[in-house]
DNA sequence: CGGCCGCTTGATGAGTGTCAAGCGCCGTGG
DNA sequence: CCACGGCGCTTGACACTCATCAAGCGGCCG
């Protein structure tokens, strides 16, 4: 099957954290070189997916949390009528999981956007590390309150029109690129119209709309999915810092 | 003043954790007996305050996890341009100071809304004690990720119409109170209606329209701040699932 | 008693969702 | 190779929810 040849692949090409082109993005930030070397040792590599498929399904057990390599997927968490909301777009470096550290159960689903390679932390190393690495357990807390934090930005943007969402949409996606070493001046959206309307509470129309007056107002420029940027301050303008 | 002699009255009638009635409302959730009582040690307990007063503001450094003891609280997140967005309203047991976590300063401000005892547990005395104890470990770490979770749920009522805001509203304090041993039945809102609008997303006119229109309905009958629940079934049938 | 605050109620308009039509692109299958 | 169909996107017309503005009422406190 050409999956599992492929994993196989990635299997050989293994690279320890301490070694990993993301660095500090991921959990490593602030802990020792050696600290990390124990980490490495729990951490399943390299594991990949194609478009559409999970990383993990809203209802599974809480197992791990996920780390992405490469690519781009979506937290996504359904409501029961079909509708989703597509809670973040996670870049590289990004972590994913923390919706099932409460309960025991996800409450989300991380899907590919495209093809994308992922680390896996299991729970259970993560409790075990924890007891003997105080730092390891800092990290582990601030990234799950970081969620809220988050969240709590979320839920401001959410309530401001729909022009400034888009702006600060596109602005952050900008600025993280920029932290993972890709240009922050053009980039390719690997979220649908649909989807960005899913993530910012807006219809496709008004997303493409939206996107077309920023487009005539030499604030950006669009070709299909990928946007340019060509007036960063005016952008910020909208977005209310 | 009148308040420092509320205070020390307050400081005699300490009661330990493994005494307090709220139990495992609290944090004492799946801790033995023995542990809650290493905790309750920590914990500096019974400190009040009068409406309008904080446990603390946005900005501070983070210094401590509150359990509100008695009273009612509002979490506020400020906006830059001075309109608050409440993001929870905080019952007796519930837990505050974890917008703090991750950055090490509190993003949001918490404010009694009437009288309030509230319990303190010192951050350097989390890590510490949860060094030693497991249990405690995880149940900060669900606490944590849990006001994630809440945060999901509250993102996910803001994108349905106003009245299934509000009827999910009633309904959730209706279920809390419950669980705190209050009628779930009737109870009194501490929130103006302007500050029910910034919890929801919604105008305080709207709010007030909405009550008007649920007592017409005959869902609820409304005496000032006082709410009775008159049809808790025609109520979730607003409220999706 | 007067003034402020919280609340209700009404009138109006702006911002967006919804519905509908059409276009271009791409993959599929004839 | 081309025709077809589906999907993602754009654009327009319309409807509707809800915010805004405004007025007035009752209660509480000074």
């Amino acid at each position: 099957m050409a999956a599992s040849l492929q994993q196989v692949q990635q299997t050989r090409s293994q690279v320890a954290c301490n070694d990993c082109h993301l660095g500090e993005l991921c959990i490593p930030q602030g802990l020792t070189h050696c600290d990390v070397e124990r980490l490495s040792n729990t951490v399943r590599r390299n594991r990949t997916l194609r478009k559409g498929e999970h990383i993990y399904q809203a209802g599974e057990h809480y197992n791990s949390i996920y780390a992405l390599k490469s690519g781009t997927a979506k937290l996504v968490h359904m409501d029961r009528m079909g509708s989703e909301s597509i809670v973040s777009l996670l870049l590289p470096g990004e972590l994913a999981g923390f919706d099932g550290v409460a309960s025991g159960r996800y409450l989300c689903s991380v899907v590919a956007l495209e093809t994308v390679s992922f680390c896996e932390l299991p729970s259970h190393q993560i409790d075990r590390l924890s007891r003997e690495m105080p730092a390891l357990y800092q990290v582990i807390l601030q990234r799950t309150g970081g969620k809220f934090d988050e969240c709590l930005e979320r839920m401001r943007l959410l309530r401001r029109p729909a022009d400034q969402r888009l702006a600060a949409f596109l602005l952050s996606l900008s600025e993280r690129y920029r932290l993972r070493g890709f240009s922050h001046v053009e980039f390719r959206l690997t979220l649908t119209r649909q989807e960005i309307g899913d993530h910012l509470g807006l219809a496709l129309e008004t997303v493409s709309r939206m996107l077309g007056q920023f487009e005539s107002a030499q604030l950006i420029a669009i070709e299909g999915k990928l946007i340019r940027i060509l007036d960063e301050e005016g952008l910020q303008r909208y977005s209310p810092r």
